[in-house]
DNA sequence: CGGAACGTTGAGTTCGGTCAATGCATGTGG
DNA sequence: CCACATGCATTGACCGAACTCAACGTTCCG
């Protein structure tokens, strides 16, 4: 259980709260393994709880009239919702786990009080909101200013610098994931790696190799306003 | 000079401020009246001053190699962009007046200072980020899980309630802006009018009349994770 | 070994964008 | 006060990016 209590209390989110607080916030909190594929909220729903990935992968997405969209995919130390938590509003997007994920999930209202007793603990929590907000509006930018295939050069190109520039790399997500991140259909990505192969990329499974980064990135055109880090 | 003061201290995000903080947030602050069309940040500049909106109207937009796209449109009490003044981070849009407009701008240094020592007022900024945030995701939702026609749809019946469902009402902007808000040419925002007609709507000019509320509503699907309050 | 899910490829469609012409306001200067 | 310029809105013809549907191949797992 000590072992437990310290995995929360290392989360960034945490690190400067103090331990009082801390304490609140983790008195009436669950951790909890759930499967792949498991449903941890509904959109419409009321914000009883925030939630924060220990491990594992969470997809956020949202419906309408039987069409369905996915908003983003989040790992560990990631938070979601955040906003609603605040606003004590319901979730406006539904979550389900892409792997076997461990999750916090600290009551909403405990959140609101330690947010109005401490300072730093509410420094990281504007903190944070502040950085999703700037995460969706770099993937609405992503979205509504590039064609599909400069997306995904784009989504290579990330990866690959990230990883500091292997001579090949295998790709985090699934490729139907990939797809739906990057706002296409599977189809469409693969006939987007067929067109990236002579800029440079080969895809073979899982595993990418970047032939000619310079190439790439003359094509892909990244921009720290977008893709940023 | 009292009353350009007083103006600000009535904004709901200074309603629950210490005296105290206000004093310190309006010391080094601007109040400034602009043109139409007057730009009044560029993406990828340092967010040095946090922006309020006391009238007018204030577009939000990115380029990327040549294409532009509008996020948002902005009225009196709105802020932006308080992500970026938070983390001390460059705007990821750029914001231009489009009508002739009173801005307030405060120090970003004097936001985060007071943050840290007001508690109110960090309660303030953190609704009104989360405010932000959920606008975002609903505009992202709109774009990703609704045609085009159907988005019109939506944008007439929301203004429609938001006025108190009248026999007829005119459009706050120009179609112009209209379509580029929904993420369409203007073009298309004319083909959306005219298949619209057929569901209970006749546009002539800048007056709009819903001659079949229920109608239209069956065919738009409002949806309150969408288009909501 | 068989089946299920994923991935790829091809054919055809559709939604929305581009380009161009025209109409319609508004506004300015002679 | 009118002539003309300018910018917005509309309409039509065309184009193209991305989606749908279907078939087939591959991988992985029971």
């Amino acid at each position: 259980m000590h072992s437990r209590i310290q995995e929360i209390r290392d989360l960034p989110l945490f690190a400067t709260t103090s331990d009082e607080a801390f304490q609140t916030l983790t008195r009436g909190a669950y951790v909890q393994n759930f499967p792949t594929h498991a449903e941890l909220i509904t959109e419409g729903e009321s914000a009883d709880f925030l939630h924060i990935i220990i491990s594992g992968c969470v997809e956020l997405f949202s419906a309408w009239q039987g069409r369905e969209t996915t908003m983003s995919f989040h790992g560990p130390d990631a938070t979601f919702i955040l906003a609603a938590t605040i606003k004590d509003r319901p979730y406006l997007m539904s979550a389900r786990t892409i792997e076997k994920s461990r999750i916090i999930m600290i009551p909403s209202e405990d959140v609101r009080a330690v947010f109005e007793t401490d300072p730093d603990f509410a420094k990281s929590i504007v903190t944070e909101l502040a950085g999703c907000y700037r995460g969706v509006i770099k993937a609405s930018k992503n979205i509504k200013l590039r064609s599909s295939t400069e997306r995904i050069a784009n989504y290579l190109l990330k990866s690959y610098n990230a990883l500091g520039k292997p001579k090949d790399f295998t790709l985090e997500l699934e490729k139907r994931r990939i797809a739906a991140l990057l706002g296409m259909t599977p189809e469409n990505l693969s006939r987007g790696f067929a067109v990236l192969k002579e800029k440079g990329v080969s895809v073979r499974g899982q595993t990418v190799r970047i032939t000619d980064p310079e190439g790439l990135a003359k094509f892909a055109k990244p921009n720290r306003l977008i893709d940023s880090w």
